[in-house]
DNA sequence: CCTCTACCTGCCCAAAAGTACAATGTACCG
DNA sequence: CGGTACATTGTACTTTTGGGCAGGTAGAGG
């Protein structure tokens, strides 16, 4: 079982060389088969500093080599994951993750299991749930809210500002404000933008990471 | 590292025994606890004769136990795996896999990844691409989007403030701000709300109606 | 009747978000 | 070299948001 790090710095992290002292490393993606001398092995894509435009065919390339895909990012982002394991990712994890979760990747990748961050993977089994039916944590914390609040609620979760909400539920500015208090407070999140995200089964994970 | 089997018949299956030769077997969820001896393991539910009806209630309570819980069915369908994996399973496979697929699954789930049989996995990430397509409207328009303003539009689709933006990407609050004003204008969207939204395919208020 | 909850609102204030106008530096391209 | 696109930031200003304080109404239920 091989380690290959892919990144444009050309250097392996410490890290990295941690985690799997025998580690190869390449420049690029056109570099694998240069550094490749088993048949088996896992690929470690660096793409901290990747330009967005050329990331696609980054993935889409190391995943043609055959060998199961870990692309790793400075800021780990959802839409950025889905699209990764959309092109064939196996693992999604950050740059700078320890050797320790490094080894735990290798593992479930190695195993044919899928590997991202707990967040995002609770997203991404949420995400599939959309199509299945079921009950998701949000639609629980949904019943504490009361009729009026919900109907906000409702309208944020499709981006109205409060002058539209006022409008539509034909109350003042300041009540659909006094409403969406509540909600906050109630569903835990802390501004419209969150409870946007939340009322569509959306987690945000500011704080952590 | 301890493997609990929970099934209804209350005996070891030998394929189970022959993957695990130390494991500790329950008759249900309630007898979790009383054969747990260490801090972590994984829990085996097999449910390959329990009653629907009181299935979800099962592998909640598994779930709850706080190991990761692989669920063995007897006849391993698509929409049963997502609603047990939504309910928190990590893991699903035939309740008579082999004993080394056993050990597979286990060392994908006790390192915080996810396992299914490949097809299923595959058909997971497919239909979760379905909920988030990778050619979408709005996918199309994020193209228009320069390298710094990706970034800027993905860290406001898990809802980060400007500040924490700003921070993150080590630039001052006035540049995201700016980065803002042009991803609006590319994307037609008025303002954070809706960019969170359009960057998670979720339609917006203008938009709909 | 009194209390509790949900609902509604006004005034005011602070913080955050968003815009206008302006400017600097860098990189690349013909 | 000039032109263009991108990234960056500042000052200043308007709008939106979020919330504290202080109230008002109506219905349900003890």
């Amino acid at each position: 079982m091989e380690h290959v790090f892919v990144t444009p710095s050309g250097d392996l992290g410490e890290r990295w060389l941690q985690a799997f002292p025998h580690a190869a490393v390449a420049a690029d993606v056109a570099g694998l088969e240069a550094v490749a001398s088993v048949a088996s092995g896992v690929v470690w894509l660096d793409i901290s500093i990747t330009e967005p435009r050329q990331l696609a065919g980054d993935v889409q390339a190391a995943v043609a080599f055959g060998w199961p895909v870990v692309v790793m990012a400075a800021t780990p982002g959802e839409a950025q994951a889905f699209r990764l394991m959309k092109m064939g990712a196996v693992g999604y994890c950050h740059v700078k993750a320890a050797a320790e979760q490094l080894r735990e990747v290798a593992l479930v990748v190695e195993h044919g299991g899928l590997w991202m961050p707990p967040e995002l993977m609770q997203r991404f089994v949420a995400l599939s749930m959309r199509v299945v039916p079921g009950e998701t944590a949000v639609e629980t914390e949904l019943n504490e809210l009361t009729s009026r609040e919900l109907m906000v609620a409702e309208q944020v979760a499709r981006g109205a500002s409060n002058r539209e909400i006022a409008a539509a539920l034909e109350i003042s500015e300041r009540t659909v404000k006094a409403h969406l208090s509540a909600i906050f407070d109630k569903l835990g999140v802390r501004d419209r933008v969150q409870l946007a995200l939340a009322m569509n089964n959306i987690p945000t994970y500011t704080t952590v990471n």
